[in-house]
DNA sequence: GTTTGCCGTAAGCCATCGCTTACTATAGGC
DNA sequence: GCCTATAGTAAGCGATGGCTTACGGCAAAC
């Protein structure tokens, strides 16, 4: 299972969203990505260790440059986390409801 | 299109995650919701104000009660949105990187 | 109307976060 | 060796976030 919190918390910035999204286009160095944005160096590169530390991007030495790219299958990995903590809730709901609908005499709390 | 900074602002929060599960499984008050954690009641009743913000949960009065309930749905657009911004270019990549698996022969990282 | 129970809001505290300006480290050209 | 280019790290700053206690607002019971 992969790291929700962590992958969730990267992604609840929008400037991080922005450089998975460019790095999900195609690989780029730390550089040219802080070339995309106002903010300095430093920070993209600070942003570039979280997404990396939640799996969600990879990171390639090339010389000095450090590339960096999108690691396909987190979104989806992600996707079924989400959907599967809630899923089983809508489940459990829908069951309940229509036992519900057979029971009137229920009495809830 | 969802408000997807503030949903994934919403669900980057650990205890707010518990709580999205917990009204997710049966609709519960702000104190039934209260007891299951050991922080304060306010806590509780902002955070479900920040899930209610992002259009997480849903808000029904029954007397002086507040009954919180998960919005169906919500994920699902949620998930919508992560894939489509990571694009055409991802899909690629993991198209390339599965076939990857299949070539061993090809050794490189 | 007063009291009791449920719950959101206000104000303040402390930790975390994103950003900045240094500085350091490594790779390569001269 | 020296210098430049690339990029992560350190330290510090202002803003944000989650928590607490104190308070105010409603609804129901009496």
């Amino acid at each position: 299972m992969i790291d929700a919190d962590a992958t969730l918390k990267a992604l609840a910035e929008p400037r991080r969203r922005e450089i998975l999204r460019l790095v999900g286009e195609r690989e780029l160095s730390a550089g040219q990505v802080a070339t995309h944005f106002d903010v300095s160096r430093p920070a993209i590169s600070q942003h570039l260790g979280v997404l990396r530390q939640a799996g969600l991007i990879s990171e390639r030495r090339e010389g000095a440059r450090r590339i960096y790219a999108a690691i396909p299958g987190r979104i989806e990995e992600l996707n079924e986390y989400l959907t599967g903590f809630w899923g089983e809730g809508l489940a459990a709901l829908k069951v309940a409801a229509e036992a519900e609908q057979r029971r009137p005499s229920h009495s809830a709390d």
